[in-house]
RNA sequence: GGUCGGUUAACCGAGUGGCUAGGUAGCGGUCUGCAAAACCGUUUACGGCGGUUCGAAUCCGCCACCGACCUCCA
């Protein structure tokens, strides 16, 4: 199987072409969302970027195994393996069972993400039901002399580890500068190091999501599920990990001493990461009061937002930037994606509608070579946009009469727009069965009003037109004194 | 303080050592009973200061600002 496909490797730090190890298939592990809120604009991005590209390598062909965790357990308030859990503090909060927010949070995450068009992973696995293999691992590691326990919880020994390994080389962070700029924390001390990391702890008695182990009834450490559960569906080497830059450090470093130190090899070829969102220029933040959530969004109920936004306009506005570069929201931009989008559905509308012409005065081959060359190209979806409106731009023209087109080359022109506009950016038009009953009231009120017009003209011819054909549409207008009704028959 | 990335026109956002990104908005025109759409044309660019070069927005240096992660402080 051939491609052209070239990708930014995270850790190479440079664009490489895509070798799958064993083609056909493809394994691809992306890091999914804690589920212990509601699922926000940051959601988002990776979700359509990975989205993005396991539709592009199953549109080249290859059979993806497209594996994203939800992660239930382990995640603490804090990265600093201290502070809550952070879906116990809001079982707490909330009084419900953690798993009760597991699945509330997750639902919703679910339900937004088809809103967003994006496929489902083939395997979307939870961390509470991975923790045999996460204690395997963790005793693996133990046996191995990578990690150690420490009053019943147990470390990864970075210092051990970057003696044979090298420990920072996803993040660029230096040990010998992690090391000098730690201070020793007061009190007692579990870890050797500071910037060893948890694999396994031991449980508060009033902790609420515990299981037994060798070391102690506790819980496993937030980096090792990613490690355990890909190898289990992967296997031992596979192609893709990705997941938000913000992940980068510490939580792929981590996976990568974990399954390095555990394996003898490293575990993954193509590290890809997602850049980050910004709100009006600023991050967004819970503290920073721009946090705006998915529903938030497609409702526009927010203070900062000046409308409701489509899911789609969403999608639009995420593609319309590099995945590698932050994507910056405002109302503006969002009502730029929003005209920017029916603009391009319109013109699909209008290729549906085009004749062929004896000759062709367009290229559409060339067109759909840039726009496979923009996909290869790391997967460059803003040029592959802007190649595609070289296109409406053609598709209007050959409505208007200034351009000619054939028939081959229109057969073309529509499989290149279901391909790239459909198929692999995932786009749909939202105009189709959207909200009918609302749209038949409004046009039953206009209707309504013209022959109420009409009547006060004495245009009987046009009043009782009205009725009549509404009649035989299945309406029954019913006049009143004031006004009129209707209903179906 | 450390590491990395960024600063492009009214807004978003690509890209590149010399050649139009694209979308949205604005302006002028064609079309149109009016409008919308569409089409044609068009106005504001590459943070600042130096350097390399025949030529830099694109390469190099310094500075400023922004962001992410980390750290420190609280």
């Amino acid at each position: 199987m051939q491609n052209n496909l070239f990708i930014y490797n995270s850790l190479s730090k440079k664009k490489e072409l895509f070798k799958p190890l064993h083609p056909p298939f493809v394994g691809m592990y992306v890091c999914g969302p804690t589920v212990y809120s509601d699922a926000h604009l940051g959601h988002a991005r990776p979700a359509i970027t990975f989205d993005l590209l396991f539709r592009y390598l199953q549109h080249l062909g290859y059979e993806v195994r497209y594996v994203r965790n939800i992660t239930d357990v382990g995640h603490l308030e804090n990265d600093a393996d201290e502070g809550e859990d952070k879906i116990q503090k809001k079982a707490r909060f909330e009084h419900l069972e953690p798993m009760e927010v597991v699945q509330k949070y997750m639902n919703t995450f679910h339900k937004n993400m088809e809103q967003l068009n994006t496929l489902s992973p083939s395997i979307e696995p939870r961390a509470t039901g991975h923790i045999i293999e996460q204690i395997e691992l963790v005793k693996i590691l133990i046996n191995s002399g990578y990690a150690y326990e420490s009053n019943g919880s147990v470390y990864f020994d970075i210092l051990k580890y970057n003696q044979k390994y090298h420990y920072g080389k996803l993040s660029g962070r230096v040990l010998d500068e992690l090391i000098s700029n730690t201070r020793e924390t007061e009190g007692a001390e579990e870890k050797h190091n500071s910037f060893d990391f948890a694999l396994w702890k031991k449980a508060n008695p009033e902790h609420l999501m515990k299981w037994p182990s060798p070391w102690s009834i506790g819980f496993p450490g937030w980096h090792l599920e990613c490690s355990a559960m890909s190898i289990k569906y992967l296997g031992e080497q596979f192609d893709i990990h990705g997941g938000g830059m913000d992940l980068q450090f510490p939580h792929h470093e981590c996976e990568i001493a974990q399954s390095t130190a555990a394996l003898g090899k490293e575990s993954v070829h193509y590290w890809i990461h997602n850049n980050m969102i910004t709100i009006n220029g600023q991050k967004m933040a819970r503290s920073l009061g721009n946090f705006i959530t998915l529903d938030q969004l497609f409702s526009g109920n927010h203070p900062l937002l000046s409308q409701p936004f489509s899911p789609m306009t969403i999608r639009f506005f995420i593609l319309q930037a590099h995945y590698r570069s932050t994507v910056d929201f405002s109302n503006e931009a969002l009502q730029g994606a929003e005209k920017g989008l029916q603009k391009l559905m319109k013109a699909v509308e209008t290729l549906n509608k085009l004749k062929p012409s004896a000759t062709s005065t367009i290229d559409v081959n060339e067109l759909k070579q840039k726009c496979y060359q923009a996909l290869d190209d790391d997967l460059n979806s803003p040029i592959l946009l802007s190649h595609l409106f070289e296109g409406v731009k053609f598709i209007n023209s050959i409505a208007d009469g200034s351009e000619k087109i054939d028939s081959k080359g229109l057969e073309t022109l529509k499989e290149l727009f279901s391909t790239f506009v459909f198929e692999i950016l995932g786009l749909k038009d939202e105009t189709t069965g959207q909200s009918d009953e609302k749209l038949t009231g409004e046009l039953m009120k206009i209707i309504i009003d013209i022959r109420q017009a009409a009547k006060n003209n004495k245009d009987w011819t046009v009043s009782d037109k009205i009725r009549n054909d509404l009649k035989n549409a299945g309406i029954i207008l019913k006049d009143l004194k004031d006004g009129a009704e209707w209903e179906r028959e």
